[in-house]
DNA sequence: TTGAAAGCGCTAACAA
DNA sequence: TTGTTAGCGCTTTCAA
């Protein structure tokens, strides 16, 4: 189905411009051996019929397959979406398409997307979310990727995995700190924290960053509240609902997403508590919409859609003998939400 | 690549199993005619030896490939995150990857990604994105999708396109209708609308809309101050600045989507205008994020994560003899960002 | 530099 | 019910 005897194929293209199959097909990729005059008129002729290469032939007869995998939690989170962005970006110019799995943050699920992806001989794999603490939690998973990778293809993850790949590593640590000395400077002591699922490494990562921090100032992350909660924004106003009713002392909080910022300025705001006369508040990522909240949203500023380019440009390129990794930039976002502790 | 030349084949999995080519592939593509006997030996067999079909193999040879093609203007949008997750969820239950292409509002890239997917022979197309009124714009697009129909591919779109094929159709008319009868109620009478272009078949429908409604109350959407700019939050704080320049009178603002509706606020913030003090502010679709805004944005719900999930459903069932038209419905959220006129 | 022809792994007529 | 065989559209030796 999904074509008849019309899509424009390779001996159509071939026919028209009096040429080979032979030399259609290295015309058409750009490889050696075809003069400069024929090659042009192939691509002319090939333009002129709208012809497309079937990936599905291509793929067949040996040639790499033209797609990448990229497994994210939530498609309809903005961490992602924005990731998704620069995947598509970069994938598309060089001519691959991209397939999108939710995992949902379930690791069967997410098991079952990679199987898939790997039985469709996609090109490349890339695990947007983060990572797990318990390596058990993902087993399975990273077994297919290895043997995947073993057979050539590639993988490439976001954020820190115990995976043998290439890495775009998210400066979450110094994130942290950044964040919290911006805290520590406006005099902020009793500070709590939202915090999404401790088992995540972008979780970890952030609270390592947020603890140095804290104890260059002589303070200790073990001493600070904090709750515990999905990864969300209905995560962040349930933390919030909990600290404000258990510290009620809290000068400033850190949300360790901006997500679950949103949901902790919301609580803040239900319970007409000031942001940041009473509370200052602050996230993590700056997805597009923290400079539009009232207050606009202090937070660190990863640059997701930049993320997803470089690894799947990671993932396109030939491996190299060890794994790269990037680490990307951060950048502190000073806005509305954070001002002077209150005594 | 993906996989070396260790991956069993069908052939390894029949020759094991001691039945035919044939054979095997009815048993395990479940197909009729192999006994039980057969079809649970060769089932035992691919399960020993772990193998799994190449889905390119198997799309090559006649089978559709079981990928569905999903076209948005920009992935990370709210208001096409939420309907690609809906998508995307129908479709893992049914064991189909979802290629996304962004189309990044650019007829030509829209083609070429069309043209992509189905040379991919993907079973089907859902294009999410807004019609356009000016037919011209994507005329070959519609040529290349009604071709791929009657070669049996399976076509869904979501809103009001000029295409012959199964539709989820937004209440664009009926929310337009609804939001106005709510400013009129609060006694607005000075309202401005921030439109995108109005080239879009979502953006005439919505104005229709609210004509309709003006008139109702004795008013003409001509004599309204109308802006037009890009159908994005940028484009909203534009038409915002020119609305608070030219039209300093206006009690009230449409913003034609919640994009729009986010720069519209902060341009209302940053010139201190109070909302819905000084200025009423309204959207449509109710992107995730505009119930945390402050003040929380009155807008009109559209089930973006449900129009998805219709759409591919309808996508992947029987064509009907003729296309099927499903209308979504819509609620107004009523919230923080609309009050009475001022005087 | 070009062309002819042999598959890639599978499905689907057509035979038996 | 089972097997044989001809492709699907492409890449890639091998010859010319």
């Amino acid at each position: 189905m999904a074509r008849g005897r019309t899509a424009p194929r390779l001996v159509d293209v071939a026919a028209r411009a009096g040429v080979s199959l032979a030399t259609a097909s290295r015309a058409l990729a750009g490889r050696e051996g075809v003069s400069t005059a024929v090659a042009e008129r192939v691509h002319e002729v090939a333009g002129e019929l709208g012809y497309v290469v079937n990936a599905h032939a291509r793929t067949l007869a040996g040639g790499s397959a033209s797609i990448v995998g990229l497994i994210v939690h939530q498609i309809d989170d903005p961490y992602f979406s924005e990731i998704a962005a620069g995947v598509i970006s970069v994938a598309y110019e060089k001519g691959i398409t991209v397939q999108i799995c939710h995992s949902a943050r379930d690791p069967e699920n997410e098991l079952r997307q990679i199987r898939s992806l790997i039985a469709n001989n996609v090109r490349a794999i890339i695990v947007a979310g983060s990572g797990y603490l318990d390596e058990g939690v993902e087993t399975a998973a990273k077994r297919e990727l290895a043997t995947f990778q073993d057979n050539g293809g590639r993988v490439a993850v976001i954020g820190r995995h115990a995976l043998r790949a290439d890495a775009v590593l998210p400066d979450n640590e110094e994130a942290g700190g950044a964040l919290t000395e911006h805290l520590l400077e406006l005099g902020h002591r009793r500070i709590a924290i939202a915090s999404g699922n401790v088992n995540l490494t972008t979780v970890v990562d952030r609270l390592t960053g947020i603890g140095h921090a804290l104890e260059k100032a002589g303070l200790s992350l073990d001493a600070l509240p904090m709750v515990e909660a999905e990864f969300t924004r209905d995560g962040g106003a349930f933390a919030a609902e909990r600290i404000l009713a258990e510290h009620p002392e809290t000068t400033a909080i850190i949300a360790l997403n901006d997500a679950m910022a949103i949901g902790v300025l919301s609580t803040l705001r239900t319970h007409g508590v000031a942001v940041p006369g009473d509370i200052s508040v602050v996230g993590f990522d700056d997805v597009s919409v923290a400079a539009d909240l009232a207050p606009s949203l202090t937070t660190v500023r990863l640059p997701m859609t930049e993320m997803g380019e470089v690894a799947v440009t990671m993932a396109l390129k030939e491996p190299s003998s060890r794994p790269r990794r990037k680490h990307t930039g951060h950048q502190l976002m000073v806005r509305d939400s954070t001002g002077p502790a209150r005594d």
